[in-house]
DNA sequence: GTTACACTTGCGAACATTCGCAGGAGGGAG
DNA sequence: CTCCCTCCTGCGAATGTTCGCAAGTGTAAC
């Protein structure tokens, strides 16, 4: 598959360069799917290959860029900091701060929600893979001391 | 005024009890208005009165009680996690991630966002205090090399 | 007022993440 | 093909934040 020339293209497009541990990197991300560590993207990289090994540090900073070029996205796996390949699908996590569910949301109203925040102040949301938190409809209605009573 | 009163029958409301430190993290957010961080907070309390310096694992773990009664959200300050009154009015962050630029918008529009993910999925949406990412109105114009032009 | 229990605090150590620097590699100009 | 400039990498150290444990404190029941 063209994916390599298309992460290469990618970061020429923004102005930076193309190395290995770039596209490693980001070759780890989506060829895996779901949602990765930095320290899972460098085992998982050094069990492919122990002379692809590579400093913690240098995979966030890869990732960093990577996200900048917006061919990832960070995603929060509690409290530690996963990333996702972007170009999957457009898609959010609704994420339960009671029992930690992560729900799935239709892309849909976000994008719309994209247009509208465009239209009233120009700015353009980045909300490919966009993280909301609070109570899940299971929580919200077992509903506990915490109500969210207020006005 | 009967903040303090508020801030007790809050934490009590929500099954957590009432401490001096979490009066006093609570007081000081109150009355400084914008964004803290955890470490100003400390400071802030220990000049006010050497003898509530608490130690900053404290103060994190006041805010994090704070948090999830919902009495303080967290925005982010530049990579450091800064903390702010909620009742103060639900308001937003549009942050550039070129310039850095933080812009403010308008409730109603996540508001009705909160509505629209309820019906659909029943999640409760908590979106007091939201920061979405992206590009602010000039730096999208200015548009440099990194045009987003993706499929 | 007293007792008991669970929740909190304080402290230090651990954790994930970022920073700064020196050497190395990408990519365009000649 | 070679040179050069700039960006990137590797490494260790520093940063901000969280965790675990033992002692202390709030709250409710008696």
């Amino acid at each position: 598959m063209s994916c390599e020339g298309d992460t290469a293209h990618e970061l020429r497009e923004t102005g930076r360069r193309f190395t290995v541990q770039r596209l490693k990197v980001a070759a780890a991300l989506r060829h895996c799917g779901g949602h990765r560590t930095a320290e899972e993207i460098r085992d998982l990289l050094a069990a492919e290959d122990p002379h692809a090994a590579m400093p913690l540090s240098t995979v966030y900073r890869t990732l960093a860029t990577l996200k900048e070029a917006r061919l990832v996205a960070e995603v929060d796996a509690g409290g530690r900091a996963a990333y996702e390949w972007v170009a999957t699908r457009p898609h959010h996590h609704l994420i339960c701060q009671r029992c930690g569910a992560d729900v799935g949301l239709e892309p849909a109203l976000l994008t719309s929600l994209s247009d509208e925040i465009r239209s009233a102040t120009g700015f353009e949301a980045h909300l490919d893979q966009h993280a909301i938190y609070g109570a899940c409809a299971r929580c919200s209605a077992t509903g506990s001391t915490m109500d969210g009573g207020e006005a």
